[in-house]
DNA sequence: CGAGATCACGTTACCGCTAACGCAAATCAA
DNA sequence: TTGATTTGCGTTAGCGGTAACGTGATCTCG
C-alpha cells in the first residue's frame, strides 16, 4: 500500500492532522515539525492521494478537456500549452474526445464532470444550444474554446475569426484577385465569423457576393481534405471561375489545390488560395500554403491561465478572450519573389 | 449540490446502500425496486462521484497516458484511438505530456500515480532505466508505448521497428539505389531498431555498413525538419553522395527532402528518401513521400484492450505487443509511373 | 413441520484526507 | 497579576461511496 498521512504521523509521534497540515504549508506549524514531516515524507516517498483529497476539499486539481478531435493539430496544440500551463500550477489535465459526435460529447461531457473537475473546458460540436443541458446548471465553471455560443453567456477562449476571414479575403483582394470564393466551414462560431469576414471584406471594395462563390459543408473538420477537393470541382465546373479562394481551413485548402492542379490550373496565377490554422507543414506542401495562424499555443496558455482564475476564486465576470489571427504568406497566394519575405504580423490589438 | 445516492434512497424510502446496488447491477435487489431506484436516478439525472468511488473501492476507473509530445501525430492519433477504446468500457483517460523532457516525465509519473490511476501507459523519453524508480515498486500496471526498455520486462506495445528498418531498407534497394544513408533518430529502442533494420538489410545485400553514412541524432522528436535539413547537409557535403535515405521519421525525411532540392537535385532519380510514420500530409508535400505506416489506430486500439485485460483480471504474464509496419511507396522513392501503384502491404507475420 | 437455504434489504466500518472547530500552554497587554 | 490573545497541535465529523457482513421473512423439502 501506498504511504499515508497516517504513517508520517506514527513515525513522527505527531497527529495526521499536524502532518496534513505541515505538507499544505498552512502557518499553524512550527518551523521544526514542519520539516521533520517535509523530511520524513521525503524519505517515505509520500504522494498524496488525490481521490482523498478531492474528495473531503471539494477540489480534485484536474481540470477537464473535451475536444472534437485529438488528431487535429489545433486541438492537439491546445490541449499541449493548456496542459503545460496547468501542470505548473500542480493541476492535471482530463481528456476526452467527442470524435465530432454531439452524442458522445454529451457522455463525456457526464463522465467527466461525475470524476469532479475542477473547471471544463469544451470545443464543443454540439450543433445547438440543447446539447448544453446539463452543463449550465452544474457549478463547475466552465470555458467555451474555439467554437462559441453567444446565447450561453460562457466564458469563451478562441480565435477572433472574424478578423482571420477579413484579413484571409484582404489579402487575396491585395495580390489583385477579384472573383474570389470561399470554401466554407461547418456553421459554428469559427465557420460563421470567418465567412462573415470574408463578405465584409468584398463589401470593402464594393464587389459583389455570389451565393454561388460560396461552397457550404456541415461538416469539414475529419475529412477536410475531400471537401476541399469536391468543393474545389463545383467551383471550377461554374460558368466564372474564381481567381482565389478563401478555404475555411489548411486541410481544405490541401484538398482544394489538389483538385485545381489536377484540372491544370496553375498557382497563385491562375487560381490563388489561402487557409487557415497554419498547419506545421505549410511550408513544405506542393504548394506552400498562405494561412492563417491562429497562435495556437497562446491561445491555450490563455485558456490555461482563465482556468487557474476560476478555480481560484470566483471570478465571476464573464471573460470572452479572443486571439487576433496573423497572417503568413506563401507561394499560394503570391509570386515567388514576393513569397520571400515570407511573413507578416499583423498589428495587435 | 450534485445528486447523492443519498437523495435517491431517501425519496424511495430505501437505504443507501440498496441503491448503490441497483445501479450496480448487482444481483441482490428485486426488480421492483431496481427499476424505481434507475427510474429516480434518471429523473434526478444521478452522476457517481468517482472520487468517492474510487476511495471507496480502490478503482478509479482511469487510466493514465503519458507522451513526449501530443502534437506528434503518432502520439495524437494513439492516444484519440486509446481513448476510444477505453471510453466504451466507461473509462477515463488522464493525460500528460512529458515536452520530451525526462524530469517533467517523472514529476507527471508521481501525479498521475497520486491521481490513482488504475493503469499508466508511458511513452517515456527517460535516457535511463534509473528513471523508472516509484513506477516498478508501484502495483499499478503499467504498460510501455512505442519505446521499450527491454531490461525492465514491462509490458510494451508498440511497432515492430526492426521490420521498418528492413522494409524501408528494402524498398531502396528493389529501387535499384545501391549508396543508401541513414538519418538516425534518438537512442530508444524505436531509433535503434530502424537502424538496425536498416545495417541488417545492408548486409543481406552484402553492401558495406559506412558509419560515414549514419547520421546519429540524440533528440529528434521535436525538431525533425531542422534536424533532417541540416543531417542532409552534411551527408550532401560528403565525397560519395548517397542515391537514396532513410529517415528515422517523417518531419526528419521533410527536412532532408528539403535541403536535396535545395541543392538542386532531383528526386528520387538522383537521391530517393522514405520516412516513417506515414502522417496525414504526406500525399500532398512537395514530394509525395514514401513512409512506413505504423497502424497507430491499431497500436492505441491494442493497448486500450491491454490496458483494460490489465485493470480487470491480474493478468500477469508479459505481453508484448509489436505491430508489423505496412510499406507506402509514393513519389520520393518511385518515379511517377510507378507511384501510382500508390499503396502495398507487406505480409502479415 | 421445522431446519436450512434463499431472497431482499440493511448496518457498520471504513477509504484517505480536510474543514472547522477545540484546547492547553505560552505570550502579551494593562 | 490576570485576563486576553496567540501559538501549536489535536479532536471530531464528515466527503460519497463500497465491502463485508448482518437480518428478518419467505421458500423449500425431507
Amino acid at each position: 500500500m501506498a504511504v499515508r498521512l497516517k504513517d508520517i504521523a506514527r513515525d513522527l509521534g505527531v497527529s495526521l492532522i499536524t502532518v496534513s497540515k505541515a505538507l499544505r504549508g498552512i502557518d499553524d506549524i512550527s518551523e521544526e515539525t514542519r520539516q521533520r514531516v517535509l523530511k520524513r515524507a521525503a524519505e517515505l516517498d509520500y504522494r498524496p492521494n488525490m481521490l482523498a483529497r478531492g474528495l473531503a476539499s471539494g477540489k480534485t486539481f484536474i481540470a477537464g478537456l473535451i475536444v472534437p478531435d485529438l488528431l487535429h493539430p489545433f486541438f492537439a496544440e491546445f490541449a499541449k500549452s493548456l496542459n503545460g500551463v496547468l501542470r505548473r500550477s500542480g493541476y492535471g489535465l482530463i481528456l476526452a474526445s467527442s470524435e465530432e459526435d454531439p452524442e458522445i460529447e454529451q457522455q463525456e461531457i457526464r463522465a467527466v464532470l461525475g470524476r469532479g473537475v475542477d473547471a471544463l473546458l469544451i470545443a464543443s460540436c454540439q450543433p445547438t444550444l440543447h446539447g448544453f443541458y446539463g452543463v449550465e446548471d452544474q457549478r463547475t465553471p466552465f470555458i467555451l474554446i474555439d467554437r462559441d455560443f453567444p446565447q450561453l453567456h460562457a466564458h469563451f477562449v478562441g480565435t477572433d475569426d472574424y478578423a482571420a476571414g477579413l484579413m484571409a479575403t484582404r489579402h487575396l483582394l491585395s495580390t489583385g484577385k477579384r472573383r474570389i470564393a470561399h470554401i466554407a466551414g461547418p456553421s459554428f462560431t469559427s465557420g460563421a465569423e470567418r465567412r462573415r469576414g470574408y463578405i465584409d471584406a468584398l463589401r470593402e471594395r464594393s464587389l459583389p457576393v455570389r451565393e454561388s462563390a460560396i461552397i457550404d459543408n456541415p461538416r469539414v473538420e475529419e475529412t477536410g481534405e475531400e471537401v476541399g477537393y469536391q468543393g474545389m470541382r463545383q467551383l471550377l465546373r461554374r460558368k466564372t471561375r474564381p481567381d482565389a479562394v478563401f478555404c475555411y481551413n489548411d486541410l481544405t485548402a490541401i484538398g482544394a489545390i489538389h483538385a485545381t492542379l489536377e484540372a491544370g490550373f496553375s498557382i497563385p496565377d491562375d487560381i490563388a488560395f489561402i487557409g487557415c490554422g497554419n498547419v506545421r507543414y505549410s511550408d513544405y506542401l506542393r504548394v506552400p500554403l498562405s494561412s492563417i495562424d491562429q497562435s495556437t499555443g497562446l491561445l491555450g496558455e490563455r485558456a490555461g491561465k482563465l482556468t487557474l482564475d476560476l478555480v481560484k476564486s470566483r471570478a465571476t465576470t464573464l471573460k470572452q478572450i479572443r486571439i487576433k489571427p496573423r497572417l503568413v504568406i506563401r507561394a499560394s497566394s503570391a509570386r515567388p519573389e514576393r513569397a520571400s519575405a515570407r511573413t507578416r504580423a499583423s498589428a495587435k490589438p
